[in-house]
RNA sequence: AGUCCCCUAGCUCAGUUGGUUAGAGCGCUACCUUGACACGGUAGAGGUCAGCGGUUCGAGUCCGCUGGGGACUACCA
């Protein structure tokens, strides 16, 4: 990695994020980084935002997702790769017209005041408003997205590609229009889907009431939890084995309060003998299975509740017009005055309610669209399951599977205003026509048309996402044609149902392809309890509040160290333990470079055979973590990637390099070349951290970069660095632990016995031979700078009573100053000899078992016995320490 | 009810195909304002890896059971 650098100037002496965050954005931004670039030698690398709803603002969830997914874009595009990461937002039918409508309210006002025309206008503008708005709040957090290609739903290129996707899959038989039970939200007023259907279990009155028998003195008894939905009773039903009711089967019952006379049907699927008494009122418009058991009997269905959620007129005249709870009580008032309610019981079960307004949701027979999902699925399916497809974590691809195979059709018409409206006209005469362009009269009799009032679940455009973005339906769109199929999925696990398993059967039935080859499905955030993040509970995070206090980049960095595809606990400490990192960084770096010279030139021409141990280690410590990052990146481990930079950067390069160089960069020690090439590697280390961080930290890594000069005009697209097997260096890493290990023996006994950091001892080496010999008395100094010894002797004598240890292989002794030992340090120091006696012991046992000789791999067996030559030798100088 | 996941230091978590002395961050204790950083440095305390049983020379890791927690899907009159 050839590369050039003159210092431009120096850091500025605090990290303030804030000076810089906004400022290098713009510059990339106006760079055009962000767009890729026109170059076929380049493999591609193409991936789409989940879009947003335009309904606000964004939250800590979107925060981690799209961090998430510009630290692979970064790495991609560092990485050589044409790198397209497409923003947008979605028009998210209900959550926004519910939002516009509630404004509406504020003002005295309600959609139908003034009416869909103008509604749909005011709609518009809040969109307008709140797109920019998410636009600025992912540009806080350094998104490298491409901002030429930003896309939305309803725009009309999407649209279009909605309308193709609508007309084909009628054409094709896969949407119909059916009167069928649909589940209808009645604040909404809408049917919606069933994964947007939210169970809750709840405990709620099971309540048993009494259905006389017509012509006979004996009477049913039903038990329900929705006594109103009696009112639209056609039949009640038992099992056809159960002989409490043998003959009943075929007689008829008195439904009472609405007075009518309903039959005993024998149904077997539905009716579970053991459960309650047995006996189940039918009420096929109000409820799946019984609407199921009617087509099975051939029952009538009665509608007694109406879309707004009040009692129809069916339900008789007493009724109508009143809300359907309301409805109930005045059902079990009547039915007590009558003497004809039984037992009432609590009864835990689920209830449904509409995930966006918690309504609860009444099954409405209704006439609605449909998308035959059978054919769709098998597929999509398929496509996993073969691996063209691979989801992480891999756990996910159960449920998913789990959840395909079981799916019904999906209702996707919407009593909204608010959407791609369903491209179908209808004329008096019942004819239907759909069409890709707008029928001026009906094909069949000609008579006038009127379109579709119900719009497109939000869903179905975002099902096309992948490839509507990129020119889809036009097959020779020059974006489809480079960047589809994307390369990667990155979205939260709570919309695999909704969004990713609609891409894929979408993708696959329309383009032939997967549209994504890669998902990766991230955790919840949750507060540092694990709690789910919400309003009421007060633990919400807002990003842009964290990003206003501690900068993008330690925001960035806290979700990517905790991103392992589980749920992520995310709490204000953590958040400040890494912005401590950041400014580390910040800091090393400002030393780094109050030492470089502005002159500075081609750092990869040192040779490498020139280098001192020291440096040798680092770089290949270095090249150590470079190969890791990359390896964690490609299996979507960002946690790991973020740990290993982390603790190499802080761990390594700041904890122990640069405190090792400072002797030779201060003058203290060596000569102006040894100066020379320090710095060299002191600036390729800096140089490709930085670089290495990037992805994490966009704007901190660019700041610092920037100051440095380097070739390139933004580290954002400079190489990303690779392993270089030319810079592993076992034997400076073996030789640099000893010396560590040595430092840290020595800061151990001066503390554990109880002297200061002033007090200076010498320390006594026993190297092996000539050439170790020769490294150890090289970094001497470093040793007595670090360690803070008056001198380092090798090969000496060990003086009598001097501190005697084993470390890293090597034998060392310490001359301490006469000190009373205090009964605690006896005491520690008996435990540690301990303690190693014990593993000695097992290990002794361990080498002499025959089994394990004979059937653990040679490798175990040799690291045994090493360590047990080790310990036995160590505890036999640590026994002389009295 | 089914499927899946989790239980490792005070807290939150990491531990790849079973193999040296089980790690990290935060928190805690003691000492240190040493020329990048007190958002710092040095040293340290803290774990019967939920429990029981099994497989194995060897189990935090594999299998079974029990207990506790969570997620999703389906359904319950």
């Amino acid at each position: 990695m050839p590369f050039l650098f003159a210092m431009k100037e120096e850091l500025e002496k605090r990290y303030e994020p804030e000076k810089f965050e906004s400022r290098l954005y713009e510059q990339w931004e106006a760079a055009g980084y962000f767009t890729p670039v026109d170059d076929p030698e380049r493999p591609k690398f193409s991936i789409v935002i989940p879009p947003p709803n335009v309904t606000g603002r964004l939250h800590i969830g979107h925060a981690l997702v799209n961090t998430l997914i510009d630290i692979v874009a970064r790495w991609k595009r560092m990485s050589g790769f044409n790198t397209l990461w497409v923003p947008g937002t979605d028009h998210a039918g209900i959550a926004t017209q519910m939002i516009v409508d509630r404004e509406l309210t504020r003002q005295g006002l309600s959609r139908f005041d003034l009416g869909r025309e103008k509604f749909v206008e005011k709609v518009w503008e809040w969109k307008e408003r709140h797109a920019t708005e998410i636009k600025d709040q992912l540009v806080r957090l350094g998104a490298s997205a491409d901002w030429t290609r930003e896309q939305f739903t309803l725009d009309p290129k999407l649209s279009r590609a909605v309308r193709y996707v609508f007309v084909k899959l009628y054409e094709d038989g896969l949407i119909y229009r059916d009167r069928a039970l649909v589940n209808w939200c009645p604040f909404c007023q809408t049917a919606i889907s069933d994964v947007e259907v939210e169970y809750e279990e709840r405990t709620d009155k099971l309540t048993q009431i009494h259905y006389p028998v017509a012509d006979s003195d004996r009477r049913l008894t039903v038990a329900t939890t929705r006594p109103e939905t009696m009112l639209g009773d056609t039949a009640v039903a038992v099992h056809p084995d159960d002989e409490r009711y043998q003959d009943l089967i075929g007689k008829k019952v008195l439904l009472p309060i609405a007075n009518r006379r309903i039959p005993v049907i024998a149904d077997a699927v539905l009716v579970d003998p053991a459960f309650g008494t047995g006996v189940v009122k039918v009420t096929p418009a109000h409820d799946r299975n019984d609407y199921e058991t009617g087509l099975r009997h051939d029952l009538p269905q009665l509608q007694v509740i109406g879309e707004d959620g009040k009692m129809t007129a069916a339900a008789g005249a007493d009724f109508a017009g009143l809300d359907r709870f309301e409805a109930r009580k005045k059902v079990l008032g009547l039915l007590e005055a009558q003497g004809l309610l039984g037992k009432i019981e609590d009864l835990t079960h689920n209830v449904g309610s509409h995930g966006k307004c918690g309504t609860t949701i009444e099954p409405m027979l209704s006439l609605q669209w449909f998308v035959k999902i059978e054919p769709l699925a098998k597929p999509a399916i398929e496509a996993v399951r073969s691996g063209t497809i691979t989801i992480t974590p891999q756990s996910w691809e159960a449920t998913y599977f789990n959840w395909m195979e079981n799916v019904h059709d999906w209702t996707i018409s919407r009593q909204l205003w608010w959407g791609h409206r369903i491209p179908a006209f209808h004329c008096p005469n019942g004819h239907t026509t759909v069409t890709m362009d707008d029928p001026a009269a009906c094909p069949e009799c000609s008579a006038p048309v009127t379109q579709e009032t119900d719009v497109l679940d939000t869903w179905f455009s975002s099902a096309l996402w992948p490839f509507s973005t990129l020119g889809w339906p036009d097959e020779n769109a020059a974006d489809l044609k480079t960047f589809y199929p994307t390369d990667a999925l990155i979205t939260g696990f709570d919309i695999l149902f909704f969004w990713v398993a609609r891409m894929i059967m979408m993708g696959l039935r329309f383009t032939g392809r997967a549209p994504f080859e890669q998902v990766f499905l991230n955790g919840l955030v949750r507060d540092e309890q694990g709690q789910k993040m919400s309003k009421t509970k007060g633990n919400v995070i807002d990003p842009l509040d964290v990003v206003n206090e501690v900068g993008a980049d330690a925001l960035r960095f806290t979700l990517a160290i905790n991103a392992s595809g589980r749920d992520i606990p995310l709490g204000r400490s953590r958040i400040q333990g890494y912005s401590a990192f950041v400014n580390k960084i910040w800091n090393a770096s400002r030393f780094a470079m109050m030492h470089l010279d502005t002159d500075l030139r081609d750092a990869s021409q040192i040779d490498r055979d020139e280098l001192r141990t020291v440096e040798r280690w680092i770089l290949s410590r270095l090249n150590t973590a470079t190969n890791e990052v990359n390896k964690s990146l490609s299996h979507w481990r960002y946690d790991e990637a973020a740990n290993t930079l982390y603790h190499f950067f802080w761990g390594e390069f700041c904890d122990w390099y640069i405190e090792m160089v400072k002797p030779v960069l201060l003058g203290r020690h060596g000569d102006e070349a040894a100066r020379e090439k320090a710095k060299r590697v002191l600036l390729e280390v800096l140089d490709r951290s930085l670089r290495l961080l990037h992805p994490f930290m966009p704007f901190v890594t660019e700041e610092i970069w920037l100051k440095l000069g380097g070739v390139e005009p933004s580290i954002m697209v400079a190489p990303y660095p690779i392993a270089e097997q030319i810079l592993e260096d076992p034997e400076a890493e073996r030789l640099m632990t000893a010396v560590k290990a040595m430092i840290t023996t020595v800061r151990n006994v001066r503390a554990e016995r109880g002297f200061t950091p002033k007090d200076r001892f010498r320390l006594t080496i026993q190297a092996q031979n000539g050439r170790e010999a020769n490294f150890f008395r090289d970094v001497a100094y470093l040793l007595i700078d670090l360690a803070r010894l008056t001198e380092v002797s090798l090969n000496g004598e060990v003086p009598a009573g001097a501190y005697q240890d084993l470390v890293e292989g090597f034998p060392i002794a310490i001359e301490l100053p006469e000190k009373v030992v205090t009964p605690e340090q006896l005491e520690r120091a008996r435990r540690d000899i301990e303690k190693s006696e014990k593993e000695l012991a097992a290990l002794d046992a361990k080498l002499v078992n025959e089994q394990f000789l004979k059937n653990a791999p040679a490798q175990v067996v040799q690291t045994a016995q090493a360590r047990q030559a080790e310990l036995r030798a160590r505890l036999g100088k640590l026994q002389q320490n009295q």
